[in-house]
DNA sequence: TTCTTATTTACGGATTTCCGTAAATAAGAA
DNA sequence: TTCTTATTTACGGAAATCCGTAAATAAGAA
């Protein structure tokens, strides 16, 4: 059972409406925090005076501003918050939409639900926070229909590094230099030609243009 | 006196915030739309009836579903409502942060304020609504700050198309004749190449990949 | 070990882009 | 008009990428 919850989002107009949906819900121990290192601090000290969250609700993109925090994202603080207190839900309410991302939070993270912040966003929070309430994963339909079109090549530790790389202005070459130094193989400029040819076919794309505006628009880089 | 307000924000969760500031200030006639379409038919209707609204507080971007719009953002919107209704006051409040899209709004649209989705922003709603009640326009000192910095290199229909272009798997010569073909000019692949690198040096990128990533990060594309 | 197979690297020519310069064209002023 | 200036286009060599093939290396099985 859902009794207290922490609410982990920088903007304080989304905070006051997972608020009130949680009053709706009679869910009256709600704690807010407006940075991540904050969210931290508050599991650590209720899970020392024995009196623990039971779900985190969590936004992903954290404005950095004169504060310097540690934590500066939804990610990392989901994973410093399931090193002290493993078994803390986790929901996240993000208006993140590339469906790369929402898979690597359920599938890495292990989230249990996640709600997008569009039409609807307040009532899908009620049902999500019900369903995490009954031990089920939430995932409406429409962000399930997102992740399934995630036309699925697995983009592996190279591929990240060689797009990376060129992404931040860097040339075959370089890149090559780059690989060797870092361990990464195979590093040679004719494999780094090969890889990316290999990519472009499977999405039948003709430029490494086409491929970065890809990448960045998924959110895989 | 501010007393009939009009909210049009398709985030149900955004909403419900705005309508909680407002009966903050004991504003008891509020209205909410989830599309602009919605949003201008009522302010056409409150006007027939003589019950027109002082304020209208809209978001910028409305995401597209199954309902087909008319006015499917909050520029648009804010157009529209002039047509019909020149005097009502007009607050963003948008997680827009580019300086050039917000100076726009002032400058060109006339907006009475702006309130930038943020930490703290359900009180800078408060202070927005309480200045613009006082005749006064409203924008913040961060928003300020920001507009200033506005060393944004303005995108140009070329530039758009080009890169455009060049995220679709177009090669210069393709690119070129596509100029021509849609009259936009210069279009010879002589002046793609200029062109693309004086956007290059203004910014200090040193590759194609690194222009792209950039352009589709910052939604310029 | 040796043989087989798969992976990685090297190489060379075709293509494309890059970059500077020069020619052509357009625009504005006298 | 003519002269001046700015913009656009054309061109050519250098650099980088693309693409196919062949050589070298690594990995696995007998």
């Amino acid at each position: 059972m859902i009794k207290k919850v922490l609410i982990a989002e920088d903007h304080e107009s989304a905070s006051i409406s997972v608020q009130k949906t949680l009053e709706q819900l009679g869910i009256v121990q709600s704690e807010y925090a407006y940075y991540c290192d904050d969210a931290l601090l508050s599991v650590e000290k209720a899970l020392q005076n024995g009196d623990s969250y039971d779900l985190l609700i969590t936004d992903l993109s954290f404005e950095k501003d004169h504060r310097p925090q540690k934590t500066t994202s939804g990610s990392a603080l989901i994973i410093a918050v399931r090193k002290v207190q493993p078994d803390l839900k986790v929901l996240v309410f993000s208006a993140e939409n590339r469906s790369a991302v929402i898979v690597q939070l359920f599938e890495n993270l292990g989230i249990d639900g996640y709600v997008r912040k569009a039409r609807g966003d307040a009532k899908e929070l009620l049902k999500a926070i019900n369903h995490i309430d009954n031990n089920q994963r939430y995932c409406s339909q429409e962000t399930i229909q997102l992740m399934k079109q995630s036309k699925s090549h697995d983009f592996s530790e190279l591929d990240i590094a060689i797009i990376s790389q060129m992404i931040s202005g860097k040339k075959q070459k370089e890149i090559s230099s780059y690989l060797k130094e870092h361990n990464i193989f195979p590093s040679s400029t004719s494999s780094i030609e090969k890889r990316l040819n290999y990519i472009k076919g499977t999405f039948d794309f003709s430029s490494n243009e086409q491929l970065i505006a890809y990448c960045v628009k998924m959110g895989i880089v």
